[in-house]
DNA sequence: GACAGTCTTCACGACTTCTTGACGGCGCTG
DNA sequence: CAGCGCCGTCAAGAAGTCGTGAAGACTGTC
């Protein structure tokens, strides 16, 4: 779910905003002021964040400095300034957007969702670390963990794929018919030949003792599994 | 230097912001419509996209949902409309701003600033070296390391487009079809001789021993990953 | 129109990867 | 204990991929 923190120093602006957002599933945070903004960044990690340029105490403008010292999140500046020097102002100070009051709330939810969807797909793929091995799936790359230091091992493209969608489902068994299904495509009714012996050529590769599988368990009749 | 496509079928304002653009260093496209935009996103790989959403021949917002098929370029929208209805048209579609004519130019500027700003990749290094040769991401320029110093070393324009896509990606697979992709757009099935031909001459000029790259390394069957 | 620089296309040999079939080990069942 | 199914291993040939050089197409400049 989508956390957004809305700060402004006006109650109806906040209980508008809040209720919009939460009818359309966001999480909502809510702060008066710019130090209360700056602590629940800090504290709940938002998505996004709408700012009030015309807060109490600490300015709007202020808001955007200290959180673009240290933070990335989106912030969609809200303001009843339309000057052009206030919107340059505010967008170079780090902002990612600028909308003027009165706004249509549903041109201000389009603008959320642009700020969101462009920050988003940071999607960080796991690695998978063993006690022998490390299997970065961003990297698509393997090493094998040795006495003298980390070193590169070379997977084909089946090898890999056999990995990757094991180490995805580590833990769980993934059954022949997955197996088959994903590396080769869904027109061919392989045979689990192909899967022995691309199974045995990771192994090889990877395991302490290949006949003797530690990470790459075989469930006799079942499929395999990564734990 | 940033390069900005500006797509407008209005001259006068192709002239405008031409003018103003590249009084403040940026490189400037110009399109006249939607096909010779997508056209050029591919051919130049612009760094944002200012476009006009009232453009003859393909809708502006095809345009949108076109480019977003394949590319995460930076877009502005320009329009004279102000519905609401519009705006969260264009944004849903994937725009990243929308701007209503007539709009101040330093407006427009800096919204383009912060487009660009935020799609600068969070680079820790924009220069990668390597014990051969050093890749400058923002000058876009390479330097080979000889005994007598550094030269630079001249790269065609889609030899360089190959280098900085392995370079910001590096230690990273990278798969032909991304390759693929990122250089020559999406309407080509290209077949990967292109990249073996590009990638030979690139290791022509950067590795020290180009029949065994050092750096630029093939993963056969899967891409290319410069370590 | 010649020219230089670039991109595309193609064919070939070298190399890597995949498939296929055979063989033996293991555990289970009748 | 023999038969059966399933699995791991091996090796050889088939299939595919990569690097390379060279020729032609295309572009913009002089």
């Amino acid at each position: 779910m989508t956390r957004v923190l809305v700060v402004d120093d006006e109650p109806q602006i906040r209980r508008a905003l809040s209720t919009n957002l939460r009818a359309r599933g966001y999480d909502v945070e809510l702060a008066e002021s710019g130090e209360e903004a700056l602590q629940l960044v800090v504290d709940r990690h938002p998505d996004v964040v709408v700012l009030d340029l015309g807060l109490p105490g600490v300015d709007g403008l202020e808001v955007v400095r200290s959180l673009r010292t240290w933070s990335r999140v989106p912030i969609v500046v809200l303001s009843v300034r339309e000057a052009e020097r206030d919107k340059v102002a505010a967008l170079d100070a780090g902002a990612d957007d600028y909308v003027t009051k009165p706004f249509g709330m549903s041109e201000l939810l389009a603008r959320l969702r642009a700020a969101v969807r462009r920050s988003a797909p940071a999607v960080d793929e796991p690695v998978v670390d063993t006690a022998d091995f490390c299997v970065d799936l961003a990297a698509k790359q393997v090493r094998r963990h040795t006495p003298d230091g980390d070193v590169e091992v070379h997977l084909t493209p089946t090898e890999w794929s056999l990995l990757e969608l094991l180490a995805r489902r580590r833990g769980r068994l993934v059954s022949q018919a997955d197996l088959l299904l994903e590396v080769w495509g869904p027109a061919n009714e392989r045979s689990s030949d192909h899967l022995r012996v691309h199974m045995a050529a990771i192994r090889r590769k990877l395991e302490p003792d290949p006949s003797r599988p530690r990470w790459l368990v075989t469930e006799p009749g079942m499929g395999y599994r990564f734990v």
